[in-house]
DNA sequence: ATTTTGACTACTG
DNA sequence: ACAGTAGCCAAAA
């Protein structure tokens, strides 16, 4: 893993808004990560300081449960345990 | 050097 | 909707 990479990936978990997601997929093809796995290396190494509860599963499914409270806090309605990707994922290209 | 272990995804039945 | 499988890739054992 080299240093620039790891970068690259924080920096832009750290750019999705605040009520928006972005799958481990997204953050991997805007950074040119290898692979949806390093993103989640990433987090778990070196997210502490991330808004990691952002970061989900692509079927709107997340990684750690304790996720959905703190997305709910950001305003995300998840009425069972799958957020609405078609509602809340994020695009580079929305105005940031 | 090989195997195992994940904050992953896509495909199949 | 749900389980199994196969690709994927860095780290640690």
């Amino acid at each position: 893993m080299d240093e620039e990479t790891h970068e690259r990936i924080r920096a832009a978990i750290a750019r999705v808004p605040r009520g928006r997601v972005a799958s481990y997929g997204d953050i991997a093809a805007m950074t040119d990560a290898p692979s949806p796995r390093i993103v989640g290396w990433v987090l778990k190494e070196d997210g502490g300081d991330l808004p990691w509860q952002r970061i989900v599963r692509t079927d709107g499914t997340v990684a750690k449960p304790q996720q959905l409270p703190m997305l709910r806090d950001e305003g995300l309605e998840i009425p069972g345990d799958k957020i609405d990707m078609k509602r809340y994922r994020w695009a580079p290209d929305e105005g940031d």
